[in-house]
Formats: structure tokens, sequence, C-alpha cells
RNA sequence: GCCGAGGUAGCUCAGUUGGUAGAGCACUUGACUGAAAAUCAAGGUGUCCCCAGUUCAAGUCUGGGCUUCGGCA
């Protein structure tokens, strides 16, 4: 018999980088038997360990990670084969009788997931993508919006038509499923017993860290880290070397910058990342309890985390130093 | 000390024949359903170094001052 997902008591740490969720996620390990599903597009990838700041093997030790590691650097992991792993090993975690604890940063992961959104059954089709960009290119980003507006009006005005991956997407969609891509899309919520934390912090203090941690990377060896996935033949251009810092660093690397730019590019790029962040976890979000990591002791929260996991009792917003008093709302 | 070139948005700078300013980046915000640390979009920003003068009107012209950077002593 499979467990229903609402039998699942579910952890979720949410929040922008650097803000320290490994560290509480570690420091939850300790108290109760866990294991962490990683929400992150980049610690998916082997080899790319220092920029992708992911939980060292040791302290994999204590808090087993799933879903870091997965594929090599040339490969990708599509949102919906990210979705079918983490349900999957939620579900084994719990079967297992330990807490799964969601963490990352990639909203759109993490919304995906406790949303329950339903990605379209049509996965990439690469020649398809070619002879879009082909179009766009001789007749114009326009044109291919207006391409779409004929098969999914709905699509082709809630995409900016300037966004080309986009428009190209919602074609590719129709092209393989004959079918426009707005009627496809839905959320059926897969109703887990879940708790989502939020740390945060003031920008001035956040971006503080972030310059920190960019240094200690540089000095645990990302430079290094980069070259050999360069001398390994993994080319710049692939997604995975899209990531902040890798980026950056091949660009210094094949000589197109100065190391000193690219570092100060990193930290930069990384800032705005952050912004784009709090896109998916807003502040503001009923079904987050936000910490701010400046008030709040990490140690008070895991405590709250550990009760969780005990009892299924969430703290309650207004009190124990959790922002955004808001009792009663609920995830969407 | 002398000669030259500057001082305009957080930074680098543009600003035509005088009509109280503008671009890139930064910064802030938003979208986001099989590439998402991707991709795309929107937005504000000013003692135009200071003082005086000419003028209906000065970032722009004139005089003085302060200051930065070169070069020469």
């Amino acid at each position: 018999m499979n467990p229903q997902p609402s039998d699942i008591r579910l952890l979720a740490i949410v929040g922008p980088t650097a803000v320290g969720k490994t560290d509480l996620a570690l420091r939850i390990g300790r108290q109760v038997a866990a294991e962490a599903v990683s929400a992150d597009s980049r610690q998916i990838y082997r080899l790319m360990d220092i920029g992708t700041a992911k939980a060292t093997m040791a302290e994999r030790e204590v808090l087993p990670h799933h879903l870091v590691d997965i594929v090599d650097p040339d490969d990708t992991l599509t949102l919906a084969q990210y979705l079918e792993l983490a349900k999957a090993a939620i579900a084994e975690i719990h079967a297992r009788g330990k807490l799964p604890i969601l963490v990352g940063g990639t909203g759109l992961y993490v919304r995906a997931l406790l949303e329950g959104w339903t990605v379209p059954e049509a996965p990439p089709d690469e020649a398809f993508r070619q002879r879009m960009y082909a179009l766009a290119e001789a007749e114009g980003a326009k044109a291919l919006s207006q391409r779409l507006a004929e098969v999914d009006l709905e699509a082709a005005a809630s995409i900016d038509a300037r966004n080309v991956r986009r428009v190209i997407r919602a074609l590719e969609v129709h092209h393989l499923t004959g079918q426009p891509i707005s009627k496809l899309q839905r959320k059926r919520p897969p109703g887990y017993d879940v708790w989502t934390i939020g740390l945060t912090c003031s920008r001035e203090r956040l971006y503080a860290r972030i310059d920190a941690r960019v240094e200690r990377m540089l000095a645990a060896g990302l430079e290094e880290e980069v070259r050999q996935l360069l001398d390994r033949g993994y080319d710049p251009t692939l997604p995975s070397m899209s990531g902040l810092g890798y980026r950056q660093m091949a660009a210094y690397l094949t000589g197109e910058t100065t190391q000193a730019e690219a570092v100060q590019q990193i930290k930069r790029d990384t800032r705005r990342f952050v912004r784009q962040q709090y896109n998916w976890f807003r502040l503001s979000a009923g079904w987050i309890t936000w910490y701010d990591i400046a008030e709040v002791n990490p140690e008070r929260i895991a405590a709250k985390a550990v009760t969780f996991a005990r009892t299924g009792e969430r703290a309650q917003k207004a009190q124990d130093g959790a922002l955004f008093a808001e009792p009663g709302a609920e995830p969407t």
C-alpha cells in the first residue's frame, strides 16, 4: 500500500542563496531522522561542487541528500524529470520513517512541487527549437509570436513576444501535442502535510554574505574547478556552465575578461539572482513562515522544525520571531 | 609655481548654434509549467563643483574661486 501524500509530513526550507538553508537543514538532521531533497537546479550536476555550494560529503553523512550529483555537466534535467524524481524521493524517505526536507533556492522547482504543477507531456524537440530560432532570426520575434497566436491566443497574449525562448516552448507544445499549452497547464496540489520555513535578512546583510561566500569559493578553488571542467571538454555554452560562478570564471579562463572582473561579476550577478528568487518566495506569501536570520537564532528555528517533525505542530506566526503575522493563511 | 585637460545619476561618460538633462552598467520591481543560477520585461535616480555676471532664459557664454588628473620645472 502506497501512503497517501497527505500522510507524508514534509518540511520545506526556502529563501535566497547564501542565507543559510543548508546549514539549517543540517542542524535539523542532527536532531531527527531526516533526509534532504534538493530543490536546486545547479547542484544536480556532478563535478560542480564549489560554485554550487553543495553540502560536503561529511555533511551528507549526517543528512543524506537526494537530487544532488545526478547528471553530468553536458546533460540536462527537465522540470518534469525533476518533479518525478523529487516526488519519488519524498515518498521513499517517508517510507523509511524519516522526515523529508525539501531544501533549495530554485523557486520553479519548489513551487511546481508544492503546488502540484502538471507539466505538459511534450519533451524538448531540439530540431524543432532550432527551426524556430532560425525563423525568429529571419522574420523577427513578433512574427513568431503571431504564429503562436494562430494556435494559442491565450498563451500568445500572456507570453512577452520578445521572450523568444518561452514563445518557442509554447509553439513546441502545440507542435507535439496538437493542443495549446495554455490548456495543458494544470495545478493539482499533492496534499503533503507541509510546513515551509523561509529564511531571509536585509539586502545589505545578504549582499555582504554573498560577497563573503564568493571569496570563500575562490579560496576553496573555484577557478581550478572550472578549469578542470573546461579541460574535460565541457563547453562554456552548456546550460550547466551558465550557472553563477561558472559562466564568469569560464569567461576569464578563455581570455574574455580579467580575473578581477570575473569575480566582481559573480558577486553582481548573484545579487541580481537573489532579487529574482524573491519573486518566487515572496515575503508576503502566506504559505511561508519567514524568519529573519539576524533576529532569530538558527538553533531556535531548528527547534521549531524538530517539533514539527515529531508532532506536526507548526510554529505560530506572530510569535517565535516569525515575520508577517497572517494566521490561517494556507498554501496556494 | 607654470602649461594642458577635466569636474553632469551610485559608477563610466554623452550633451549639438544658450530653451532647467541622457546612455550603458549598478540599483529596484515584475513575468515565469519538460534549458530556470535560464529567458524576458518595467522603473526611479540628479544643488549639471561653488560664487558672481551677461541674458527673457546658462550644464552650455564671461570673470573669480575650489578641486582632480597629466606634463614641465
